[in-house]
RNA sequence: GGAGAGGUGGCCGAGUUGGUCGAAGGCGGCGGUUUGCUAAACCGUUAUACGGUUAAUAGCCGUAUCGGGGGUUCAAAUCCCCCCCUCUCCGCCA
């Protein structure tokens, strides 16, 4: 959520740069007309308050007087009824007016290129080597049902599309690639490791911004106000929702792994194939809460512990900076991390590092004092996929797979997988 | 799921024959006095949001907030209704 005052005191700079996500400056100019309105409806309301107050303590006065009070009694009946009056409608426009601020999205930072498409995303940085084969690769679909590692057909009897039975080797993979990812990130990153609930209420989703826009994607229990997590970014950001932190908590770090849950209603073509898109998937997620003082360094740092893993699986990569049609809703910009897929010879995101500096909190009224005098201020919040799991588990498919039909593990999981090849 | 008890300011805790209660008292925090230093003691101060005024995110004025929502009333922390949460007991269950 934006600032009310920003979005109506500097309106031209808010118009332009949500005009580069192609938001109509009339969604704007509403919400400060609304805003107006509010006002002029608030300064009302508290005259009538004010008179309701002073002649109440004049009732009380002339009662212990034992005097008559009638006619004020009569004239504050009227006043009542017309506070009533106005404090509906100004309920009814301070909702509309909530509304509207929570379907604008966040202003996109400077540095955030222009484009109109994912294709016009910014390389920044190539990490690794392409592997070569000296046979025609497999696709991890065929590698993994002919190592029996997982089983798509048995998933859809129970389940419908979109669902895997990861077995043997395939499930423990999975497990290994978990463990892994949380060691580094609590042993060699000073995140905190979270196991959170994975069913939350629609304020935490309004919070970090999946609602009340993109309800389409989430999975809803029926007959509870209760929402399947779509990622841990949701109860991590929200963690602290509602409270006031001493500037001694930041940063926060978190770390957790948990199923995700989407419905991927619309999404459709390459990726219905295999374990790309799935509608529950694993993934370790990082969180970070920090002063808005330098906090771009944090996107830096974070996205920085989201390579590594990539690095120590020796997984090639690259990193891109998603341009200004690609950035996502709550953010003001993001790097995306690309592993290497050879079945596709292209590379394929395997990690998502945003920054929404205050939008998250100000959703969520998550504040901090950076002393212990001074007035609560809006912490900025980031997160990133170290790493979306699922497709860590492809790439080390893909990557490592030899002529033989069996895969190589990387050196640094092998302790967790206890082998150093899967094969038939 | 059933029965009972309860939810008050950073914390603890008064306040329920409705009115002078944003709310006693204590603790903690902040500022100060005293004092070789520290401690103790004493004094003062101590919420958030919104609106107005203003150069001001300083002051001042106003309004709201005693789990959330609704109702009764000129007036509600106090009365009534619904919901949520916590605790105790019972049932069920991994």
């Amino acid at each position: 959520m934006l600032d009310l005052k920003l979005i109506c005191e500097e309106s031209n700079r808010v118009i332009q740069n949500l005009s580069r996500r192609g938001v109509d400056s009339k969604t704007i100019s509403d919400i400060c007309a609304l805003n107006q309105d509010r006002k002029k409806m608030i300064q009302e309301l508290e005259a009538l308050r004010q008179k309701q107050n002073s002649v109440s303590k004049d009732i009380v006065r002339l009662k212990q007087e034992k005097k008559e009070a009638t006619d004020e009694l009569k004239n504050m009946k009227k006043v009542a009824s017309e506070a009533k009056d106005l404090e509906l409608k100004l309920q009814a426009q301070e909702a509309k007016l909530k509304d509207a601020l929570l379907w604008v999205p966040n202003l996109l930072h400077e540095s955030v290129p222009e484009g109109k498409t994912s294709a016009q995303n910014v390389e920044i940085r190539k990490w690794g080597k392409l592997p070569e084969f000296q046979f025609t690769p497999l696709d991890h679909e065929q590698l993994g049902e002919k190592l029996n590692l997982l089983s798509i057909k048995r998933a859809a009897t129970l389940s419908g599309s979109r669902f895997t039975f990861l077995t043997g080797w395939g499930a423990k993979l999975e497990r290994s690639l978990i463990n892994f990812m949380l060691d580094i990130n609590t042993q060699e990153g000073a995140y905190h490791e979270i196991f959170p609930p994975l069913l939350v209420n629609a304020e935490t989703l309004t919070g970090t911004g999946q609602l009340p826009k993109f309800k389409q994607d989430l999975f809803k229990i029926e007959n509870h106000d209760l929402y399947l997590i779509p990622t841990a970014e949701v109860p991590l950001t929200n963690f602290y929702r509602g409270e006031i932190l001493s500037k001694d908590a930041l940063p926060v770090q978190f770390t957790a792994y948990t199923p995700c849950f989407r419905s991927e209603a619309g999404s459709y073509g390459k990726d219905v194939r295999g374990l790309i898109r799935q509608h529950q998937f694993n993934k370790v997620e990082i969180v970070k809460i920090v002063e808005p003082e330098h906090s771009y360094q944090h996107l830096e740092s974070l996205t920085q512990d989201a390579e590594k893993i990539l690095q120590r699986l020796e997984l090639p990569y690259r990193v891109v900076a998603l341009c200004s049609a690609d950035t996502g809703f709550g953010a003001t910009k993001t790097y995306d991390l690309e592993v290497w897929i050879p079945s596709q010879k292209t590379y394929r995101e395997i990690s998502s590092c945003s920054h929404f500096e205050d939008f998250q909190a100000r959703r969520m009224n998550l504040r901090y004092r950076p002393t212990s005098t001074a007035k609560p201020q809006y912490p900025h919040t980031l997160n990133g996929s170290a790493l979306a799991v699922g497709r860590t588990w492809v790439a080390i498919l893909e990557n490592f797979q030899q002529k033989d039909g069996s895969v190589l593990i990387p050196k640094a999981l092998q302790p967790y997988v206890g082998t150093d090849i899967i094969k038939m």
